[in-house]
DNA sequence: TCCGAAACTTTACGCGCGTAAAAAATAAAT
DNA sequence: ATTTATTTTTTACGCGCGTAAAGTTTCGGA
């Protein structure tokens, strides 16, 4: 390996016998170059194993290879695990991933934002904060760039929404538990941080009322994003009142499940189907951790899988096709009823 | 707000009535300029708000202002902590943190280091993945980077390692089981991935012999990242077989004690301290969800506050000295006795 | 008040690459 | 073999900023 020091591209266009442009072409995108170049360079890549300077690359470019990845809380595995899949689409389409979480701060989102745009990035995959998002502020940014919305919406803003079912879900458990027992409450924050908590609080009234039951919404106190914590505290007042009119529990997320199952166990509350147990638990979401409660947590699951692909590669056409959608398109994939041990 | 199109830096120049080169100096270090002239600058900045283009603010400087940090397991909520609170220490300190996991995978963690290579780090806080860690690419990259790592040390590589004090954590621990009831046996897998398990291992063992118990270790099956998994798997089985020697267990971490814990649960014992509880179980770290497990988890905690604090203000201080360290230095931080239900 | 140091301005160059345009070479098609 | 379309080379410029050098202004302190 006779290395003459490859300092830059041009460096590398001598050492490898091919022009400048043409490797600034290879580097932009590997397929616009011949075949027998695209191997040629190839080759000379492994010998001197030259890097081009991204800083200078996405000087000039009209758009970088950047995507951005923000979710609202990074410390939640729910959040951390789909924006792990994102990622891994996002390198695979040939792009550079850069993660982003606001740590349930509108202001931490707002920066982010702001970095974002910093970094010209060709588009950005973006579930926001929800109601604590600052409207205004996403849909400029929006108006800038390409950005697809998922998990959560703010308004119409974006070019696509993708995320879950939350009517199609909240129906099916709601008519598991009503078949399988005493008619759930619902337990949940009184104001959500996340708009998909209205619509399971709608969904489960729609649904006791189409079956003839009587809806009892359990709306706690609490902010921010610490939602275990606000289903234990909360969910040990709600038992310690025992003025419940149901043995049935259903949480708007598993995090407050979670919270509330443990709540439970410290109360002495048996909670499960078998013999001696006292109440009834159920969650939404599949969240990484419902599988270790005691017991576990019966839930439904989100469709990671799908909501983390269509994002993905719906932002992808976006970019290629270069052109903003004429009609935002809204996806919703549904859910799962995943049965465990607590309901 | 009458605006003259600002786009570069000799426009904002221009409108501000001084020169570039003094701008240029003011974006590089704010306190490099005279006060008076800071405040005409800033005051501009407001008028146009104005931001460097950040790719052609990095070609040149010697040095960027970007500081990497890299975890292991993003989707680990330990990690996801510390990660933030890294993050917050470099943004007040005035630079752009970039953040990385590796997701448990030896080659995403090399490619992670390609990648922050790439963006050319002022320096990079390394949280390794540990055994599975390639040394050779990391000991090539702390040659190139100034880093530090935290966590957990590959051999002695880095200019510096702040870690936990994983034998004194353990001694407390210990000490604790045996003063409070019977010694512990030792819950951990086979081939732990993370270097602090050998030490918690052998600090387990050497606590035992000096306090006169026999040491217990109980060595399960198990790969990679998913310690709950493994917890909840390997728990199972070792209490079907109940050939235990003890009733108290001692998991090497608090991941793998939640499992642990829903397996108990599972098989019907009764976890905790009362009357008609069959057995004890303590994990180690003090995990965002130790506090709501059934029982909540007796452990002992690691700082993380100062863990983060200590790596990045050792990071800064490497940076701004302009020079490497001559003698590696090792900060380790005692934990603490979280007295919750389970021991 | 004066002087020296510190800060600023002017001028100028270069970083590494994108990219445009025209000329040359290659490949595909008749 | 010739034409035509495609790809590559040559040449050249510019992006937005860092930074060096020399000259000019400003400031603090005695």
């Amino acid at each position: 390996m006779s290395d003459p020091k490859i300092k830059n591209m041009e460096d590398f266009a001598a050492a490898s016998g091919i022009s400048r442009p043409t490797i600034s072409k290879y580097f932009n995108d590997p397929s616009s170059v011949r075949k027998s170049t695209r191997q040629r360079i190839e080759q000379a890549l492994e010998r001197f194993d030259y890097r081009p300077n991204i800083y200078a690359m996405n000087q000039n470019r009209r758009l970088t290879k950047n995507i951005g990845i923000m979710v609202p809380y990074l410390a939640d595995p729910f959040f951390a695990e789909i924006a792990r899949k994102i990622e891994t689409h996002v390198i695979d389409a040939g792009y550079r991933p850069v993660l982003l979480g606001s740590h349930g701060d509108p202001e931490q989102e707002i920066g982010n934002l702001e970095n974002l745009r910093a970094i010209k990035p060709a588009g950005v995959l973006l579930a926001p904060l929800g109601r604590a998002s600052d409207r205004e502020a996403i849909e400029a940014f929006c108006q800038d760039v390409p950005t697809v919305m998922f998990d959560s919406q703010v308004d119409e803003l974006g070019e696509a929404f993708i995320g879950h079912n939350n009517q199609q879900a909240t129906e099916l458990m709601c008519e598991y538990l009503c078949r399988t027992g005493q008619p759930p409450a619902f337990f949940e924050m009184r104001t959500p941080v996340n708009p998909n908590a209205f619509r399971r609080r709608k969904t489960y009234c729609d649904v006791m009322e189409s079956l003839g039951h009587a809806p009892h919404l359990i709306q706690v106190d609490g902010e921010g994003w610490d939602f275990e914590e606000v289903g234990f505290r909360e969910g040990k007042k709600v038992i310690a009142e025992h003025n419940l009119p149901t043995d049935t529990i259903l949480c708007s997320n598993d995090r407050l499940a979670i919270g509330f199952l443990s709540a439970a166990y410290e109360s002495g509350m048996r909670v499960g189907l078998g013999a001696g147990c006292a109440m009834r638990v159920a969650g939404h979401d599949d969240h990484p951790f419902s599988r270790y409660t005691c017991p576990t947590l019966t839930t439904v699951s989100q469709d990671y899988t799908a909501i983390a692909e269509k994002s993905a590669s719906t932002l992808f056409e976006l970019i290629e096709s270069d052109s903003r959608t004429e009609k935002r398109e809204v996806t919703l994939f549904d859910g799962n009823l995943v049965m465990r041990g607590s309901a």
